[in-house]
RNA sequence: GUGGGUAUGGCGCAGUUGGUUAGCGCGCCAGAUUGUGGCUCUGGAGGUCCAGGGUUCAAGUCCCUGUACCCACC
């Protein structure tokens, strides 16, 4: 269940209520696609840290060690040892980001195994199948994701194409949820939003699948080549068009200020390897900026990557400490840097969540962006 | 002590029968990365080619002397 508790503008401040807790929103999710943040963070860890959902993967999943496994192990909140929720992605960005390994059809995708090159069918019914096996909080709707630009007549063919998808999925779904032996018979279904950067396609979609009535609405295929300008405006013109009393997951964005930014044109939720992948590489966020530790200036700087952070990595230990891990190729150096993004996106999201209960929004976001773009 | 070998950026090396601004890998210094393959990619800095002398229009490359290190033998 759905509830806004204020607005600030566009912007939303609810709670979305699901089996396994409720959700604080706007939410930035935490992406641990192989059921495992990278970076060796462990539940315990994510607990620390203040996250609410955990994003896992169908495709990596089924691949390694198989959804039929987790099943089996009953379910993937058991076998992470993790009870808030879990969202799983679909399988549908891998038909984007594994493109030279696949082939669509329109009953579903055919990869090759990034592990092992075997063949795997995907389509709607076996994605939910799989997502009903991992018995995730929120399921999402297998689509196509489509790089841009990419030409009109392209896009309207694979629009098309994705909201038969999405009929499928809820059917599937729908069925699944009934049997006896499911993992979480109370499973939802978000449906995504695509069209690239034609406005016009985007709204018709919108209004088409919004009549599905789904558990909440997602918009994917953004910040996949696009300027943050055109990610803008695809979500003024979108976000309205989807339904108010469902929340809203701009998938796989983005960076603090696209956060900030689609905060305000009304998106709920978030979710984006930045903080970890970044963290892996010695990248951190800080209110001054995005700092990099491999840089030779922090070799001798005993501060914390922020000062004044509360994050398990900034209580205890120095920027030159943990630039010495991470050019030493420790294991801890990465650890320290991705618990830090991941407090600091978990913290930006409190932040913004106050910010709108106290109808300032507008003021906290000019005041954080000007903060993080101060020159080091 | 005798014989043989090696000496080129921080490290390991390549440099054709002498021929433009001496290359490569790693490291170093920076930068990219958006529903994740701990990857990958893109730039940049850095060398009086062991020292001294000689041959030549031209020497990292050929000759002589010295030095350092390595191997074998005494």
């Amino acid at each position: 269940m759905y509830k806004i508790i204020t607005m600030d503008g566009s912007a939303k401040r609810a709670a979305f209520t699901t089996v396994h807790g409720t959700v604080q929103t706007p939410v930035f999710m935490n992406v641990g696609t192989a059921a495992a943040i990278k970076g060796a963070v462990s539940t315990e860890d994510l607990e620390a840290i203040g996250t609410q959902v955990e994003l896992s993967n169908t495709y990596h999943l089924h691949v390694r060690p198989g959804d039929e496994t987790v099943k089996r192990l009953g379910g993937l909140h058991r076998f992470m040892s993790w009870n808030k929720p879990i969202l799983t992605d679909s399988g549908g960005f891998q038909v984007f980001s594994l493109a030279s390994l696949r082939k669509i059809k329109e009953e579903g995708v055919t990869f090759n195994s990034h592990v092992d090159g075997r063949r795997i069918f995907m389509g709607p019914e076996e994605s939910m199948r799989i997502q009903s096996n991992l018995g995730s909080t929120i399921a999402m709707a297998f689509d196509e994701c489509i790089p841009n630009p990419s030409s009109r007549e392209y896009v309207e063919h694979s629009v098309a194409r994705t909201t038969r998808w999405l009929e499928r999925c809820k059917k599937e779904l729908a069925r699944l949820n009934a049997l006896p032996d499911t993992v979480n018979p109370r499973q939802l279904l978000f449906g995504i939003n695509q069209g690239g950067t034609y406005e016009d396609i985007r709204i018709a979609h919108a209004r088409q699948i919004r009549e599905l009535d789904l558990d909440g609405y997602a918009v994917g295929g953004l910040a996949v080549g696009e300027s943050h300008e055109e990610m803008y405006r695809i979500l003024e013109a979108v976000v309205p068009e989807l339904p108010k009393e469902k929340p809203v997951y701009l998938m796989g964005v983005g960076t603090p200020a696209n956060i900030l930014e689609a905060v305000e044109r009304g998106v709920d939720f978030f979710d984006c390897v930045y903080p970890t992948r970044n963290g892996r590489h010695g990248h951190v966020y800080t209110n001054h900026g995005k700092r990099n530790l491999f840089n030779a200036k922090y070799q001798l700087d005993e501060r914390p990557i922020e000062e004044g952070c509360r994050c398990p990595a900034c209580r205890r230990y120095s920027r030159a400490y943990i630039r010495h891990l991470l050019k030493a190729g420790e294991m801890l150096g990465m650890r320290l840097c991705v618990l830090h993004n991941l407090y600091f996106y978990n913290t930006m999201m409190t932040e913004i969540r106050q910010a709108i209960e106290e109808h300032r929004y507008p003021e906290y976001k000019k005041q954080k962006l000007a903060g993080m773009e101060q020159a080091q």
